[in-house]
RNA sequence: GUGGGUAUAGCGUAGUUGGUUAACGCGUCAGUUUGUGGCACUGAAGACCGUCGGUUCGAAUCCGACUAUCCACC
């Protein structure tokens, strides 16, 4: 169990990461399925063909549905979803963030207003891990406040020390609770979550605070949140030699494949991001020579697959013409075989990644492709 | 052939007591999307208002002819 290091280059890392639910090999891209479900209707059978490695679901929306006790009952995520591999459950620390209008922050916890119904509920530090603990996910993140960017420096140093003193709770109750008996997952692995905006002294402190917890692995949040992301690489470097080497480093949300790219040389082993499936659905594709608008008429006689190097369920049967004509016509299966393109396409990005560090040459790979890929064609 | 209706952007339409840069949807084009509040958001281009003539200071709007098209009847 736990992260063991493969090789390196410079230092960018090639890895293996064991769970109780099997072995990450990483670098990895964690495939989001916010309800427990990757959006466009793409099952967890689906998941083997992309080769997805890691599931990533979400606390605060679990919780409000179907609800966490419910899928206790149920036999845990796991047995619920049908996806036999890593889970990984975010907080709902990201949903204080992105439904503020609708929160309350106290040194207890927060109090939202469901976006359901508007029930008001509370989750503090015990009650999230109490929740991923029903959820029985593989790795449980910490609670934490993810503070948008800029931000004065005062709230930030303020949120960040609240933080800190979550993550102590949270640490506290996972230990309690993977004691239980009766314990969905005894085994869920904690890890911790580095905050401090954009100012490199609080960051680095707070990296040193949180790593004297020896938790299962460390995650560099609060960024891509409106910050340049040059602001967002210079915080990944500045804070890199502080983390363990024996411990996964994971960036939360992040990002384009060039924003990948550049956080894998920083040291970084694991990402998750919305925007390969949600493009999909807005018909914006990933490509290796760059990014295309499927929705633009030029497609509309193209008999070429998305990408002609990919070899995903979608690329080997379509053409972008079917896949035009299938947005224009506002036929679901649109989206479904574009969100199967892209995610193949980040995990297979992934794959080529992690054989180019094998072989030395992820210099070379990052050089040559960096900014073609987050480039429209 | 007779009577009636219609003619405004690529398509579908709005636009009368005649009054400055003719509106909207779709489509087109471009951009945005980063720990997902379900399928979006922002912007741009594009119209000698069927043709010709008339009335008027002024016409998409009123009048006439023509053309096209639709409906009904022969």
């Amino acid at each position: 169990m736990g992260y063991k290091l493969l090789k390196s280059e410079k230092n960018a890392r090639r890895g293996e990461f064991t769970t109780v639910h099997g072995t990450v090999q990483t670098p990895a891209f964690m495939n989001v399925a916010t309800c427990g479900a990757i959006k466009g209707a793409v099952s967890a059978y689906d998941m083997m063909d992309l080769r997805t490695q890691v599931m990533l679901c979400n606390t605060y929306h679990l919780h409000l549905r179907p609800g966490d006790e419910n899928v206790r009952e149920l036999g845990g995520l796991h047995k619920f979803t049908g996806w036999d591999k890593p889970i990984l459950t975010d907080s709902g620390g990201f949903q204080v963030f992105s439904l503020a209008s609708l929160r309350k922050i106290k040194e207890e916890g927060v109090y939202f207003a469901s976006h359901i119904d508007g029930r008001r509920i509370f989750m503090g530090p015990e009650e999230s891990m109490q929740i991923q603990s029903n959820l029985g996910s593989t790795i449980a993140m910490a609670f934490d406040e993810c503070v948008e960017n800029p931000a004065e420096l005062d709230y930030a140093k303020l949120s960040c020390e609240r933080t800190v003193r979550w993550l102590i709770r949270c640490k506290k109750e996972m230990d309690r609770l993977n004691s239980l008996e009766d314990t969905v997952n005894r085994d869920q692995m904690l890890f911790g979550i580095n905050q401090g905006c954009t100012y490199d002294k609080l960051r680095i402190e707070n990296m040193c605070r949180i790593t004297e917890l020896d938790l299962d692995g460390y995650a560099i949040g609060g960024l891509a949140v409106g910050e340049p992301k040059e602001d967002m690489y210079r915080i990944i470097s500045a804070v890199e030699p502080y983390i363990p080497k024996n411990k996964p480093r994971y960036l939360m949300g992040v990002g384009t494949p060039g924003n990948i790219l550049e956080s894998i040389s920083r040291g970084v082993d694991l990402f998750d991001c919305v925007m390969p499936s949600r493009n999909a659905r807005h018909g914006h594709l990933f490509t290796m020579e760059g990014i295309i608008n499927l929705n633009n008429a030029k497609y509309s006689h193209d008999l070429s697959p998305i990408d002609e190097s990919c070899d995903c369920p979608t690329c080997r049967k379509h053409s972008r013409a079917y896949l035009h004509h299938l947005f224009k016509a506002k036929e679901m299966l649109a989206m479904r075989l574009c969100v199967m393109h892209n995610l193949y396409f980040y995990n297979s990005l992934m794959e080529k990644i992690r054989t180019a560090i094998d072989n030395g040459t992820f210099e070379n790979f990052k050089n040559r492709y960096v900014e073609q890929l987050d480039t429209r064609i």
